[in-house]
DNA sequence: GTTTAGCACTCATACCTCTCGAGTGCTAAA
DNA sequence: TTTAGCACTCGAGAGGTATGAGTGCTAAAC
C-alpha cells in the first residue's frame, strides 16, 4: 500500500481543513472538496490507509482525522501550495519596515516585533553567530574636570558610550594620552586578555589614571560579555492565547513562560538554509513538542546574521507564515545588503 | 449601624482569607479564626451588616463572602498588617540589585524585570517626567575617511553614539570644526529648533559638510523623540496565568495583551506619594477594572524619577507586595542618591 | 440588647444518564 | 475498485439528582 496521488490529495485536504478550523476532518467533508465525484466510503478507505501509514491520526474512533507530525511534514515538503503574497501583504510588510530600522543595534529586537505583527504569531529574534566581538577603538572625551565620556567601538561596528565620573580631577593631557594607550594595547582582544593587560599596567601607571583605565576596561568587558551572551527577544507571546489549542491555561502558561523565561532554548536553524520549519515532536525542547516553529535568517551589515522565528500550534498556517517570513527576511537582507554602507571590512585599529 | 471594631476584625479575616485562597469565606471559618469564642451565627449577623455597608459581596445566596473594592480599600488603608520583610526577602532583593544596574540607561527596564521577579507579580516600569530632554554636547570622531562616530550627550546625562558613513571623504579638519559648530549652535534646544537652525545653515555650509551635519541632526532628533515618547517596559505578564481569576483564557488574554500592546495606558501615580495602590474599579482603564495595581517611584540620578508598577488580581497580597515594592524602590533611590556621583547639576555646555 | 442553637432553605458543583449526531468500519453488491 | 447501506462508537450537550457548604431567620438564653 503506497502513497498514491489521490492519497496525497486527501492528505492535503485534511491538513488544509484542520489548519483552518482546528476540528477533525470527516470523510464527507473531504468528498465534497475532492475534484470528480468520489463517495465518502471510498474516502474512508483511503483515510484508513493514511492512518496506517502514519500520516493521519484519529482522536477517537468516531471522529474525523487530524494530521500527524509526519503528515504535516509531507504537507510542508510537497503538498502545500506556495502562498504568493498579495499586494496588500507586501505593502503591509514594506510599510512596517520603512524607516523603522535606523539603529543597527535595534534591528534584531525590532525584527522580532515586526514579524510577530506581520505574520500574526508570536515571534522571537536574535543575532546569529560569527566570530567573537572585540573592542576596536576607544575614545575618551572630557566633559568637566570630574567626568568624561568613554566611547568604545566594537569589531562589529557597534558603538557604545557611557558617561563616567572620577574621584580626582585629571588634567587636560590625560584623556588623550589614555585614549592612545587604550587604542594601542587594548584593542582586538577578549575580556580575559583585557583584565590581564590591565593588571600588568597597574604599577606602570599612576593611581588616578589607573583607576580611570580600570573604569573603561570594566565597561568594555561588560559590553563584550553582553555581546557574547546572545540575547533573545520574544514578542507577542500573548497571541498564543487566541488559539484554541491553548485554551487550556496550563498549556498556554507552559509555552508562554517558556518563551519568556527560557528564550535561550528556542531553536536556532541547523544548517544554513534560509528558512526552516520544525514540526511538533521534531523540536528538541519538550515545551515545544506540541507546537511548530518557523525560522528564517537574514544578513545584517558586517557579516552578521539575524534570526527571526515564529512559534505557533502544529496546526500553523505554514504556507502563509513561510511566505511572509521569507519575504520579510529577504527584505531585511536587501536593506542591509546594498543601501547601508558601513565600513565594509575590518580595518586595524588606531 | 456602624463599623465596630469587631466588624473590622471580621472584614480583615475575610480579606486575608480570600487573598490566600481565592474562595469565598464562610461564617464558620471566620468564627474559628476569631479570638474569643463567638458563634458562627453571630458572625453571620455581622457579615450581613458588612454586606449592607458595602464592604463585602456575596457571589450568590449560599456562598461565603468576598471583599468588595471598598472592602479592599479599607483593608489597605487601615486593616492590613505591615508586612515586615524577612531577612531572606531582604537578602533576595539586595541580591537581585547587586551589580545589575551599571548602565543608567537600562535601570528602568531592569527595574521592571527585577520587581516582577521579586514580588512575583507581573510588573511594568517607565521613566518619569521632568523637563524635556535636549542635546548638551556633541563629539564627532573620525574612524576612517568614509565614516565617523557621532556622540551625543543629552541633558539627562545619557550618552548615545552611532557610527555614520559618508558619501564623500572629508579632510582632517572638518570633524573638529563641525563638532564645534554643533556645540555652539545645536545644544540646549528641542527637535524643531534643530531642524530650523539646520535649514538656516544650508547655504552657509558647503554641501558635503552640510550632509554630515544633517545626519547628526537627524540622529539627535531621533534620540530626542525617543526620549520624549515615554517608553514603558512590561515584564512577567505570563505570571497572570497562574492566578485562578485568570483561568478564563479570554480574561487573561485581555489583560496580558493590554499589558503588552497598550503599555502606555498603564497607570502612573497621581500625587507624589512614594507608593500608591489602585484597587479594581479605581482604575480608569477598563482592562484593569478587575485587577489591582501597586505603583512606586524612585529617584534616578539627575532629578529624574523612575516608576515601577505591579499588576495582579484585586485579591493581590497587598501587604507583601507593598512592603517589597517599597523596599525595592527605596533601595534604588539610595543606590542612585549617594553612591553614584554623576555630575550633579546642569552645567551649561561647552 | 446581644448572642447562640437550631432548622429550613439556597445554590454551585459533581455526577449520572440519556439523547443526538457526526463519523466510522465493515459487508455485500455494482 | 468503488459504492451504498447499516450497525456501531464516542463526544458533546441536556436534564436530573445528590451533596454539602453556607446562608437567613426565629426563638430561646445570656
Amino acid at each position: 500500500m503506497s502513497l498514491t496521488d489521490r492519497k496525497k490529495q486527501i492528505l492535503k485536504i485534511v491538513v488544509d481543513g484542520y489548519i483552518a478550523t482546528a476540528e477533525p476532518v470527516g470523510s464527507k467533508a473531504i468528498a465534497e472538496k475532492m475534484p470528480g465525484k468520489i463517495s465518502s466510503a471510498t474516502i474512508r478507505n483511503e483515510l484508513a490507509d493514511l492512518v496506517e501509514l502514519g500520516y493521519l491520526e484519529q482522536p477517537h474512533t468516531s471522529a474525523g482525522r487530524i494530521p500527524s507530525a509526519k503528515g504535516y511534514r509531507l504537507y510542508v515538503n510537497e503538498l502545500m501550495e506556495q502562498h504568493t503574497l498579495t499586494a496588500e501583504e507586501i505593502a503591509a510588510i514594506n510599510q512596517s519596515l520603512t524607516g523603522k530600522l535606523a539603529q543597527v543595534d535595534q534591528v534584531v529586537s525590532q525584527a522580532g516585533q515586526l514579524v510577530s505583527r506581520v505574520v500574526g504569531y508570536p515571534a522571537y529574534a536574535m543575532a546569529g553567530g560569527k566570530s567573537a566581538v572585540m573592542p576596536r577603538r576607544y575614545e575618551l572625551i572630557g566633559v568637566d574636570e570630574r567626568s568624561f565620556i568613554a566611547v568604545v567601538m566594537l569589531s562589529d561596528s557597534r558603538v557604545k558610550s557611557q558617561l563616567m565620573s572620577l574621584q580626582l580631577a585629571v588634567d587636560a593631557d590625560t584623556l588623550p594620552e589614555l585614549s592612545h594607550l587604550l587604542n594601542t594595547h587594548f584593542t582586538a582582544i577578549g575580556a580575559e586578555e583585557i583584565s590581564l593587560r590591565l593588571m600588568n599596567l597597574s604599577d606602570q601607571v599612576e593611581g588616578s589614571r589607573f583607576l580611570l583605565l580600570h573604569q573603561v576596561c570594566d565597561y568594555t568587558c561588560e559590553l563584550l560579555q553582553q555581546a557574547s551572551h546572545q540575547s533573545v527577544y520574544t514578542n507577542g507571546a500573548s497571541q498564543l492565547l487566541t488559539f484554541p489549542e491553548y485554551r487550556d491555561v496550563d498549556k498556554a502558561h507552559d509555552l508562554v513562560s517558556f518563551m519568556v523565561d527560557n528564550k535561550e532554548s528556542l531553536p536556532i536553524p541547523a544548517g544554513d538554509s534560509p528558512m526552516q520549519i520544525l514540526i511538533g515532536p521534531e523540536n528538541v525542547n519538550d515545551a515545544l513538542k506540541e507546537s511548530s516553529v518557523v525560522i528564517a535568517s537574514y544578513d545584517i551589515g558586517d557579516n552578521m546574521r539575524g534570526l527571526v522565528g515564529v512559534v505557533g500550534p502544529t496546526r500553523m498556517d505554514y504556507a502563509t507564515v513561510a511566505a511572509r517570513l521569507s519575504y520579510f527576511a529577504e527584505s531585511l537582507s536587501r536593506m542591509f545588503g546594498a543601501p547601508r554602507q558601513l565600513p565594509n571590512k575590518e580595518e586595524t585599529n588606531q
